[in-house]
RNA sequence: GGGCGAAUAGCUCAGUUGGUUAGAGCGCCUGCCUUACACGCAGGAAGUCGGGGGUUCGAGUCCCUCUUCGCCCA
């Protein structure tokens, strides 16, 4: 009827072909008429992914990041929901950017000799060309994407929202214009906001610099900076209110050295009288906090530096900047000022100094503070529903910690500045009029003339942040602003945000704060935070330090599944996967050999099949079953119960308001759980002990009834570990039964608890115990495994001595032994002997390798270690306090265990007396 | 400088509200091609749970402190 499964699991082969199959299938693709919130009878389980950029290609740290995803939303499609998950790029306006300009420097030319829109234009048949090859990629490790949804942040659909919410928040007043300083990168050209300016620590040195006071050739006050060449644009020094040591002089003069102009002494709290020497020199246009204080003060605002980080006269800077220093680099310059200084005998001390210092997130040049008129979106008012979401319970933060990350930020939040010097991007929808000059016109559409004056109109020449369309992304890849979009009103709010803590601020955070206002609703009830994947130098993997992995090459040797299942397994809530890059074989054996596994049990369970399909279960007359029967349906519902524990409520209670209740706050996704409950299951006990227990049976009486259990089983099995090795798992499901052409593993039901033989299931676990027992003495005796021994199992009681001759054949199958059961008269000859839990015994008859003193050896040392496990307990129990104070159950179970270590030290003891007459 | 987290077997990590003999994978040792699987089977070795102090009948788990490392923020 079917044909054998090949020896071995070929992925490279069967994965390409399966994954076709789903998607032709519409196995991934969600229905928004059939979720509960548009009538329909499912719920919905909404997962957008964080778009990568796109121009990325594949690497660890996607591959960790849509695998988590996939497992949950293949988890929830196969638990009933409508399952969604939306895919799709972000157009990574700087980093995009970035790649074309490097491109035109090989070809020896810069953005600027193209200009703006052969630059744009440019870059858009670049990624149209090569765009989106990431996405392609997800298909290969199984991501379960609904590919006609596929989003990119920069389509007209979603520009289209972009304008939208620009518009919306300078209506409610908060986008506005500022001049005030802000990060500029000058390699980049552009500003950044605060979250794009990444601290790095660096050596640098603290320099120490005299400015003589005016009219008083005896006195100097000595200022402590790193960045001396920002000097030339200092207005003012700032001594501390409460400082004693320089109070008679706030009011008085200093000299600017190098420039010689005078600049006031000024009293601010800003000046730290324990740094330094408590004087501080201000430089508005050049430092955030200077500009504070320069605003306090009504100081002027000298630049000097210009846009690539020369230093040049700008803005109020006349006569600051004297000629021999003029376009110097600001490093350049550095060098320069400090000699002058050095050589004027200004400079008092050059010490090293370790700081950290703000760098571009993009190209790594430092970043430099720059006074300049940007676009900025007012946080505070945001920021408080979306701190009420999170303290309401309608949003949890996974692993908790996080959560004080969260707020701690949303807390202290600063205005967002959005306005980009770039060309990649959208354009800031506001033009200005040439003509009436009147205020600037926000517009959802373009504008022609001015609607005041008909005048000619300019646009505004920024780009918007990247992340002013991410932030978006859960609102318009379901198609916000259109308030009649289907999509919306079945997906939204979604349910679990996916991602790396490292964008928590950029995008999560602002997720949040743009579903709250735009939608009045938090996008999500849930945020998953993961590690990062390391080599084993726990150094983050990446392409410039070349210590990654190629994903697809993992692919390509191992297949998807060992991929995934690794990486699931290695990977606690909120913990790193350390993986080796030198060594991929010994990276992914933990997947690999457990996918071989999974085949070599599905190929036992074909070749046994017959040409039939096994029988229903339900069908099995239940007093058919036998103890190993009743153990493995036993252990399979301990398994689906460990296995949705681990994944936990898929959502907060819709009873309770769409709140987290207490006790499930924190509870669930926990994969790597899954993954060892579900592997439990499959390796140790149906694999191990379950199909070999059913070996002589198939042949036999009973053989369908095995059938029907193994069958049965595995099918479970299947359906547990689908969500982590989905491509194994479903060409093993469509093996072992007869499936339409429609039917999949990936949307089978998820598995539920039966009711089960719990006496039957204990039974068998004595079972087990005596066959443990056999082995030890024969591995302890150096039995080849050829060699069949002879065995006696004796029941302590009544019941043990009746499942043991039941079960005789059985045991002495897996231990290889002929077993006899009862009791029987000594005839002294030698053997090895063992006792069980229970007090029943085990006896290997072994003439001629039994060595006496050995045998007491190992009995006495058993002997021993009950001991001092009974008096452990008898101290325990014979303290008063404990007995009264510890919880009863735990007494009592401290009473059981002292009962069955007395019964089975009993037996051990007299075994011991009539072996070695002790 | 502020905050958070971690320290458990050679390595990577689990250890729920304190309660049996602290577990898993990989690695290691011994023996085996036992008619699904050597990417396997059976058996085994290996941890004074970072140091010190405390609370408790009882601490890997709670508190304090020290050390080391990591992350976030300024």
């Amino acid at each position: 009827m079917r044909a054998d499964l090949a020896p071995q699991y070929d992925p490279t082969q069967l994965d390409t072909a399966l994954y076709a199959r789903w998607k032709a299938a519409g196995v991934f693709t969600a229905h928004a008429d059939r979720t509960t919130r548009l009538g329909g009878d499912r719920v919905p389980f909404v997962i957008v992914i964080p778009p990568p950029n796109v121009t990325a290609v594949l690497h660890m740290g996607h591959g960790l990041n849509d695998t988590v995803q996939d497992v949950i939303v293949r988890w929830r499609r196969m638990a009933g929901d409508e399952a969604l998950w939306v895919p799709g790029t972000d157009h990574a306006g700087i980093a995009t950017q970035n790649v074309i300009e490097r491109q035109l420097a090989q070809e020896g030319r810069t953005r600027f000799d193209l200009g703006r829109d052969a630059f744009v234009e440019r870059t858009a048949t670049f990624v149209t060309e090569t765009g989106g090859v990431i996405l392609k990629q997800l298909e290969a490790i199984g991501a379960s994407c609904d590919w006609t949804r596929t989003a990119y942040t920069f389509s007209p659909e979603l520009s289209r929202a972009v304008r939208e919410a620009f518009v919306r928040l300078y209506d409610a007043g908060l986008i506005y214009k500022g001049h005030r300083v802000i990060h500029w990168c000058p390699r980049c050209l552009t500003s950044l906001s605060d979250e794009e300016a990444e601290f790095a620590d660096e050596r640098g040195e603290l320099y120490q610099i005299a400015y003589p006071v005016a009219g008083h050739p005896d006195r100097r006050l000595v200022v402590a900076t790193t960045r001396p060449e920002t000097m030339l644009g200092d207005v003012a020094v700032a001594v501390h209110p409460d400082d004693e040591r320089y109070r008679d002089l706030v009011g008085q003069h200093v000299v600017l050295p190098v420039v010689g102009i005078e600049i006031p002494v000024i009293a601010d709290p800003y000046a730290d009288p324990a740094f330094g020497t408590g004087v501080v020199k201000i430089t508005p246009a050049h430092d955030a906090n200077d500009f504070d204080v320069g605003v306090r003060h009504g100081l002027p605002m000298p630049v000097v530096l210009d846009e690539v980080g020369a230093l040049r006269e700008g803005a109020d800077a006349s006569g600051r900047v004297p000629e021999s220093l003029r376009g110097l680099d600001r490093f350049d310059a550095r060098a320069r000022i400090v000699e002058m200084l050095r050589a004027t005998g200004q400079l008092v001390k050059v010490e090293p100094h370790q700081h950290a210092v703000r760098h571009c997130y993009r190209c790594d040049t430092v970043v430099e503070p720059r006074l300049s008129d940007q676009w900025f979106v007012r946080m505070a008012p945001l920021a408080k529903p979306a701190l009420e979401a999170l303290r309401d319970k309608r949003l949890r933060v996974l692993p908790e910690r996080w959560e004080a990350v969260y707020v701690n930020w949303m807390e202290n939040i600063r205005d967002w500045n959005i306005s980009r010097q770039l060309w990649w991007g959208h354009r800031i929808p506001v033009w200005y009029c040439e003509g009436c000059g009147g205020e600037p016109i926000v517009s959802r559409e373009d504008v022609a003339a001015c609607p005041r004056c008909g005048g000619a109109v300019r646009q505004d020449e920024d780009v918007l942040d990247t992340w002013f369309s991410s932030w978006l992304w859960p609102l318009s890849t379901l198609g916000w602003p259109n308030e009649e979009a289907r999509d919306l009103a079945a997906f939204y709010p979604t349910d679990v945000l996916v991602t790396a803590p490292e964008i928590l601020f950029f995008w999560v955070a602002r997720m949040v704060m743009a579903g709250c206002f735009f939608m009045g609703r938090e996008p999500f009830h849930t945020v998953y935070l993961h590690g990062t994947v390391r080599d084993m130098q726990h150094v983050k993997m990446s392409k410039s330090l070349g210590n990654g992995i190629d994903p697809l090459d993992v692919v390509q040797s191992f297949g998807a599944d060992a991929l995934r299942y690794t990486v699931i397994a290695g990977l606690g809530l909120g913990t790193d996967v350390m993986l080796d890059p030198t060594n991929l074989e010994q990276s992914f054996a933990p997947g690999r050999n457990f996918v071989t596994k999974l085949w070599n049990i599905g190929r036992f369970i074909l070749q046994n099949l017959g040409d039939a399909p096994a029988p229903a279960l339900a069908d099995i007359a239940p007093g058919r079953l036998t103890r190993a029967d009743a153990w493995i349906l036993s252990r399979l519902d301990a398994a689906i119960a460990e296995c949705d524990t681990a994944l936990g409520p898929a959502r907060p209670d819709a009873a309770r308001g769409g709140r987290w209740a207490p006790g499930e706050l924190y509870a669930g996704l926990r994969l790597s759980e899954l993954v060892e409950a579900a592997r439990r299951f499959a390796w140790n006990e149906l694999a191990d002990w379950y199909v070999e227990s059913t070996k002589p049976r198939l042949g036999g009486r009973d053989g369908d009834v095995a059938r029907a259990v193994l069958v049965h089983a595995f099918d479970a099995a299947l359906r547990l570990l689908h969500p982590v090795v989905p491509f194994i798992t479903e060409t093993l499901w469509q093996a072992i039964a007869p499936r339409g052409a429609d039917e999949f593993l990936a949307r089978a039901a998820w598995p539920v608890r039966r009711a089960r033989d719990d006496d039957a299931a204990r039974e068998f676990e004595l079972v087990r115990e005596a066959v443990g027992a056999i082995r030890q003495i024969r591995a302890e005796y150096n039995i080849a495994p050829g060699t069949r021994v002879a065995a006696r199992v004796t029941g302590a009681q009544d019941r043990s001595a009746r499942v043991l001759a039941h079960e005789a054949a059985l045991i002495g199958h897996l231990a290889r032994a002929d077993v006899a059961a009862g009791d029987e008269p000594g005839n002294g000859e030698a053997a090895a002997h063992a006792v069980l839990s229970d007090g029943s015994h085990v006896r290997v008859p072994l003439a001629g390798a039994i060595d006496l003193g050995k045998e007491c050896g190992r009995l006495r040392g058993e002997l021993e270690q009950i001991a001092s496990l009974r008096a452990g307990i008898e101290q325990r129990l014979g303290n008063e306090r404990f007995v009264t104070r510890a919880k009863p159950d735990v007494v009592a179970g401290e009473r059981r265990r002292l009962e069955e270590l007395t019964t089975r030290a009993a037996q051990l003891t007299a075994k011991v007396h009539t072996l070695c007459g002790g």
